[in-house]
DNA sequence: TCCCTAAGCCTAGGCTTTCTAGGTATGAGC
DNA sequence: GCTCATACCTAGAAAGCCTAGGCTTAGGGA
Protein backbone atom coordinates (compact mmCIF):
# COMPACT_ATOMS: atom_id res chain seq x y z
CA UNK A 1 0.00 0.00 0.00
CA UNK A 2 1.50 3.66 -0.83
CA UNK A 3 1.95 5.22 2.00
CA UNK A 4 0.17 8.76 1.17
CA UNK A 5 -2.91 7.30 -0.56
CA UNK A 6 -3.80 8.82 3.16
CA UNK A 7 -3.49 12.11 2.07
CA UNK A 8 -6.67 14.22 2.21
CA UNK A 9 -8.31 11.56 4.13
CA UNK A 10 -6.76 11.46 7.05
CA UNK A 11 -8.93 13.63 9.16
CA UNK A 12 -11.99 12.36 8.05
CA UNK A 13 -11.19 8.82 9.49
CA UNK A 14 -10.15 10.45 12.41
CA UNK A 15 -13.57 12.50 12.97
CA UNK A 16 -14.95 9.09 11.59
CA UNK A 17 -13.37 7.39 14.76
CA UNK A 18 -14.61 10.32 16.76
CA UNK A 19 -17.83 9.82 15.98
CA UNK A 20 -18.35 6.91 18.19
CA UNK A 21 -17.25 8.64 21.06
CA UNK A 22 -14.40 10.62 22.35
CA UNK A 23 -10.58 9.16 22.46
CA UNK A 24 -7.12 9.82 22.93
CA UNK A 25 -4.52 9.80 20.37
CA UNK A 26 -2.96 6.82 21.35
CA UNK A 27 -5.72 4.96 20.90
CA UNK A 28 -7.38 6.54 17.99
CA UNK A 29 -4.60 4.90 16.70
CA UNK A 30 -5.31 1.90 17.97
CA UNK A 31 -9.10 2.39 16.89
CA UNK A 32 -7.98 3.07 13.16
CA UNK A 33 -5.87 0.00 13.49
CA UNK A 34 -8.90 -2.43 14.48
CA UNK A 35 -11.26 -1.31 12.60
CA UNK A 36 -9.30 -1.11 8.76
CA UNK A 37 -8.11 -4.94 9.51
CA UNK A 38 -4.52 -3.70 10.10
CA UNK A 39 -4.45 -1.53 6.88
CA UNK A 40 -3.85 1.78 8.94
CA UNK A 41 -1.06 1.97 10.83
CA UNK A 42 -0.71 5.27 11.57
CA UNK A 43 2.95 6.99 13.45
CA UNK A 44 2.15 9.58 15.80
CA UNK A 45 3.51 11.87 14.24
CA UNK A 46 0.90 11.73 11.27
CA UNK A 47 -1.80 11.56 14.12
CA UNK A 48 -1.06 14.29 16.47
CA UNK A 49 -0.53 16.55 14.09
CA UNK A 50 -4.03 16.21 12.95
CA UNK A 51 -5.89 15.83 15.62
CA UNK A 52 -4.05 19.63 16.26
CA UNK A 53 -5.23 20.53 13.06
CA UNK A 54 -8.92 19.85 13.78
CA UNK A 55 -8.54 21.37 16.72
CA UNK A 56 -7.12 24.72 15.66
CA UNK A 57 -10.08 24.71 12.92
CA UNK A 58 -12.71 23.81 15.90
CA UNK A 59 -13.89 20.40 14.85
CA UNK A 60 -12.55 18.56 17.49
CA UNK A 61 -12.24 19.92 21.42
CA UNK A 62 -9.65 18.55 24.03
CA UNK A 63 -9.06 17.66 27.93
CA UNK A 64 -7.08 16.80 29.84
CA UNK A 65 -7.60 13.10 31.82
CA UNK A 66 -5.69 10.90 34.26
CA UNK A 67 -5.45 7.49 33.71
CA UNK A 68 -3.64 4.52 35.82
CA UNK A 69 -1.07 7.44 36.63
CA UNK A 70 -0.80 8.83 32.98
CA UNK A 71 -2.03 11.52 31.73
CA UNK A 72 -3.98 11.44 28.53
CA UNK A 73 -5.29 14.22 26.31
CA UNK A 74 -8.89 12.94 25.05
CA UNK A 75 -10.52 14.63 21.95
CA UNK A 76 -14.06 14.80 21.21
CA UNK A 77 -16.18 16.26 18.37
CA UNK A 78 -17.44 19.70 18.39
CA UNK A 79 -20.67 20.55 16.78
CA UNK A 80 -19.01 22.03 13.94
CA UNK A 81 -16.72 18.29 13.79
CA UNK A 82 -19.86 16.25 13.42
CA UNK A 83 -21.35 18.15 10.29
CA UNK A 84 -17.74 18.39 8.91
CA UNK A 85 -17.82 14.08 9.98
CA UNK A 86 -20.81 14.12 7.33
CA UNK A 87 -19.44 16.06 5.33
CA UNK A 88 -16.27 14.53 4.90
CA UNK A 89 -18.13 11.06 4.58
CA UNK A 90 -20.20 12.03 1.81
CA UNK A 91 -17.40 13.49 0.01
CA UNK A 92 -15.35 10.55 0.11
CA UNK A 93 -18.25 8.18 -1.18
CA UNK A 94 -18.75 10.75 -4.09
CA UNK A 95 -14.44 10.58 -4.61
CA UNK A 96 -14.75 6.53 -4.20
CA UNK A 97 -17.81 6.27 -6.58
CA UNK A 98 -15.68 8.00 -9.12
CA UNK A 99 -12.68 6.22 -9.03
CA UNK A 100 -14.56 2.92 -9.21
CA UNK A 101 -15.87 4.56 -12.59
CA UNK A 102 -12.26 5.02 -13.73
CA UNK A 103 -10.98 1.63 -12.69
CA UNK A 104 -13.96 -0.06 -13.85
CA UNK A 105 -13.71 1.71 -17.41
CA UNK A 106 -9.88 0.96 -17.50
CA UNK A 107 -10.68 -3.10 -17.35
CA UNK A 108 -13.89 -3.14 -19.33
CA UNK A 109 -12.31 -1.03 -22.12
CA UNK A 110 -9.32 -3.78 -21.87
CA UNK A 111 -11.84 -6.75 -21.90
CA UNK A 112 -12.85 -6.09 -25.78
CA UNK A 113 -10.11 -6.03 -28.19
CA UNK A 114 -12.50 -4.25 -30.95
CA UNK A 115 -12.86 -1.30 -29.12
CA UNK A 116 -10.46 0.87 -30.20
CA UNK A 117 -8.24 3.34 -28.31
CA UNK A 118 -9.47 4.82 -25.00
CA UNK A 119 -9.20 8.09 -26.22
CA UNK A 120 -10.49 9.05 -29.47
CA UNK A 121 -8.71 11.94 -31.54
CA UNK B 1 -14.17 17.90 -2.43
CA UNK B 2 -11.02 18.62 -1.04
CA UNK B 3 -8.76 18.57 -4.13
CA UNK B 4 -5.66 16.29 -2.24
CA UNK B 5 -7.41 13.61 -1.66
CA UNK B 6 -6.22 12.50 -5.48
CA UNK B 7 -2.69 12.43 -3.71
CA UNK B 8 -1.33 8.83 -4.19
CA UNK B 9 -4.05 7.80 -6.02
CA UNK B 10 -3.66 10.02 -9.39
CA UNK B 11 -0.89 7.63 -10.81
CA UNK B 12 -3.13 4.38 -10.38
CA UNK B 13 -6.12 6.52 -12.42
CA UNK B 14 -4.03 7.12 -15.25
CA UNK B 15 -2.51 3.63 -15.92
CA UNK B 16 -6.26 2.53 -15.37
CA UNK B 17 -7.41 4.87 -18.17
CA UNK B 18 -4.25 3.79 -20.02
CA UNK B 19 -5.72 -0.12 -19.71
CA UNK B 20 -8.39 0.76 -22.39
CA UNK B 21 -6.01 1.79 -24.94
CA UNK B 22 -3.32 4.49 -25.57
CA UNK B 23 -4.04 7.80 -25.10
CA UNK B 24 -2.69 11.44 -25.17
CA UNK B 25 -2.04 14.16 -22.01
CA UNK B 26 -5.30 16.18 -23.30
CA UNK B 27 -7.36 13.19 -23.90
CA UNK B 28 -6.18 12.07 -20.64
CA UNK B 29 -7.80 14.67 -19.10
CA UNK B 30 -11.18 14.65 -20.88
CA UNK B 31 -11.22 10.52 -20.10
CA UNK B 32 -10.92 11.22 -16.73
CA UNK B 33 -13.23 13.53 -16.37
CA UNK B 34 -15.97 11.48 -18.73
CA UNK B 35 -15.49 8.43 -16.81
CA UNK B 36 -15.56 10.05 -13.23
CA UNK B 37 -18.90 11.61 -13.95
CA UNK B 38 -17.08 14.60 -13.31
CA UNK B 39 -15.53 14.55 -10.35
CA UNK B 40 -11.87 14.66 -12.06
CA UNK B 41 -11.03 17.57 -13.87
CA UNK B 42 -7.53 17.68 -13.72
CA UNK B 43 -5.50 20.61 -14.48
CA UNK B 44 -2.41 19.44 -16.95
CA UNK B 45 0.13 20.53 -14.32
CA UNK B 46 -0.98 17.89 -12.64
CA UNK B 47 -1.53 15.13 -15.61
CA UNK B 48 1.41 15.99 -17.62
CA UNK B 49 4.10 15.69 -14.49
CA UNK B 50 2.05 12.72 -13.73
CA UNK B 51 2.98 11.12 -17.40
CA UNK B 52 6.11 11.98 -17.15
CA UNK B 53 6.78 10.29 -13.76
CA UNK B 54 5.56 7.21 -14.77
CA UNK B 55 7.46 7.55 -18.02
CA UNK B 56 10.69 7.62 -15.81
CA UNK B 57 9.65 4.92 -13.64
CA UNK B 58 9.14 2.73 -16.92
CA UNK B 59 5.57 2.33 -16.65
CA UNK B 60 4.48 3.87 -19.88
CA UNK B 61 5.77 4.31 -22.99
CA UNK B 62 5.48 7.34 -25.03
CA UNK B 63 5.69 8.44 -28.86
CA UNK B 64 5.37 11.69 -31.27
CA UNK B 65 2.28 11.42 -33.78
CA UNK B 66 0.55 13.88 -36.16
CA UNK B 67 -3.14 14.68 -36.17
CA UNK B 68 -4.74 17.81 -38.20
CA UNK B 69 -1.54 19.55 -37.51
CA UNK B 70 -0.86 19.06 -34.36
CA UNK B 71 1.29 17.17 -32.94
CA UNK B 72 0.50 14.57 -29.98
CA UNK B 73 2.44 12.71 -27.78
CA UNK B 74 0.60 9.56 -27.57
CA UNK B 75 1.61 7.44 -24.06
CA UNK B 76 1.01 3.56 -23.81
CA UNK B 77 1.18 0.87 -21.04
CA UNK B 78 4.73 -1.33 -20.65
CA UNK B 79 4.33 -4.61 -19.78
CA UNK B 80 5.66 -3.59 -16.38
CA UNK B 81 2.61 -0.44 -16.55
CA UNK B 82 0.06 -3.39 -17.09
CA UNK B 83 1.34 -5.23 -13.64
CA UNK B 84 1.41 -1.95 -11.82
CA UNK B 85 -1.95 -1.02 -13.01
CA UNK B 86 -3.27 -4.32 -11.26
CA UNK B 87 -1.17 -3.80 -8.16
CA UNK B 88 -3.25 -0.24 -7.96
CA UNK B 89 -6.49 -1.37 -8.84
CA UNK B 90 -5.71 -3.91 -5.55
CA UNK B 91 -4.60 -1.62 -3.53
CA UNK B 92 -7.12 0.97 -3.78
CA UNK B 93 -9.28 -2.21 -3.34
CA UNK B 94 -7.85 -2.71 0.39
CA UNK B 95 -7.40 0.96 0.66
CA UNK B 96 -11.01 2.00 -0.31
CA UNK B 97 -12.73 -1.22 1.90
CA UNK B 98 -10.29 -0.09 4.92
CA UNK B 99 -12.02 3.41 4.59
CA UNK B 100 -15.64 1.77 4.36
CA UNK B 101 -14.80 0.18 7.95
CA UNK B 102 -13.89 3.20 9.06
CA UNK B 103 -16.90 5.23 8.01
CA UNK B 104 -19.30 2.91 8.97
CA UNK B 105 -17.82 1.45 11.92
CA UNK B 106 -17.82 5.19 13.06
CA UNK B 107 -21.60 6.18 12.55
CA UNK B 108 -22.48 2.37 13.88
CA UNK B 109 -20.89 3.54 16.95
CA UNK B 110 -22.79 6.95 17.25
CA UNK B 111 -26.26 5.34 17.16
CA UNK B 112 -25.90 3.59 19.97
CA UNK B 113 -25.72 6.02 22.79
CA UNK B 114 -24.76 3.31 25.80
CA UNK B 115 -21.94 1.61 24.26
CA UNK B 116 -19.97 4.34 25.46
CA UNK B 117 -16.62 5.73 24.05
CA UNK B 118 -15.26 4.79 20.80
CA UNK B 119 -11.56 3.72 22.62
CA UNK B 120 -11.60 1.70 25.57
CA UNK B 121 -9.14 2.82 28.26
C1' DT C 1 19.14 -1.82 41.36
C1' DC C 2 19.17 -1.44 36.46
C1' DC C 3 17.28 -1.94 32.05
C1' DC C 4 13.91 -2.53 28.74
C1' DT C 5 9.35 -2.22 27.04
C1' DA C 6 4.80 -0.25 26.64
C1' DA C 7 1.79 3.59 27.12
C1' DG C 8 1.32 8.35 26.31
C1' DC C 9 2.45 12.95 24.70
C1' DC C 10 5.03 16.07 21.40
C1' DT C 11 7.96 18.57 17.48
C1' DA C 12 11.28 19.72 13.61
C1' DG C 13 12.50 18.83 9.17
C1' DG C 14 12.28 16.54 4.82
C1' DC C 15 10.00 14.48 0.99
C1' DT C 16 6.61 13.88 -2.37
C1' DT C 17 2.89 15.25 -4.98
C1' DT C 18 -0.39 18.31 -6.63
C1' DC C 19 -1.91 22.90 -8.00
C1' DT C 20 -1.20 27.72 -9.57
C1' DA C 21 0.31 30.40 -13.00
C1' DG C 22 2.54 31.09 -16.37
C1' DG C 23 4.74 30.08 -21.38
C1' DT C 24 4.64 28.28 -26.48
C1' DA C 25 2.40 26.90 -30.95
C1' DT C 26 -1.30 25.58 -34.43
C1' DG C 27 -5.95 25.67 -36.53
C1' DA C 28 -10.74 27.28 -36.87
C1' DG C 29 -14.30 30.72 -36.70
C1' DC C 30 -15.73 35.48 -36.84
C1' DG D 1 -6.50 40.34 -36.80
C1' DC D 2 -8.55 38.39 -32.74
C1' DT D 3 -10.14 34.91 -29.90
C1' DC D 4 -10.91 30.29 -28.61
C1' DA D 5 -9.91 25.38 -28.37
C1' DT D 6 -6.39 22.04 -28.80
C1' DA D 7 -1.99 20.53 -27.29
C1' DC D 8 2.39 20.59 -25.16
C1' DC D 9 5.52 22.12 -21.22
C1' DT D 10 7.79 24.08 -16.71
C1' DA D 11 8.97 26.64 -12.29
C1' DG D 12 7.63 27.53 -7.93
C1' DA D 13 4.45 27.39 -4.08
C1' DA D 14 1.55 24.88 -0.89
C1' DA D 15 0.19 21.15 1.81
C1' DG D 16 0.26 16.93 4.33
C1' DC D 17 2.29 12.86 5.92
C1' DC D 18 6.38 10.36 7.52
C1' DT D 19 10.97 9.84 9.63
C1' DA D 20 13.32 10.38 13.55
C1' DG D 21 13.91 11.95 17.20
C1' DG D 22 12.74 13.64 22.58
C1' DC D 23 10.12 13.58 26.96
C1' DT D 24 7.63 11.04 31.09
C1' DT D 25 5.61 7.22 34.02
C1' DA D 26 4.64 2.32 35.09
C1' DG D 27 5.74 -2.43 35.19
C1' DG D 28 8.40 -6.71 34.53
C1' DG D 29 12.73 -9.33 34.44
C1' DA D 30 17.52 -10.20 35.64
Amino acid sequence: MSQDMMRGHLDGLVLAVLTGGPAHGYGLIDALRDRSGGVFDLPEGSVYPALHRLERAGLVASGWSEAAGRRRRVYSLTAAGRRAADQRRSEWRSFSAAVERVFGAGAAGAASPDAGPAVAS
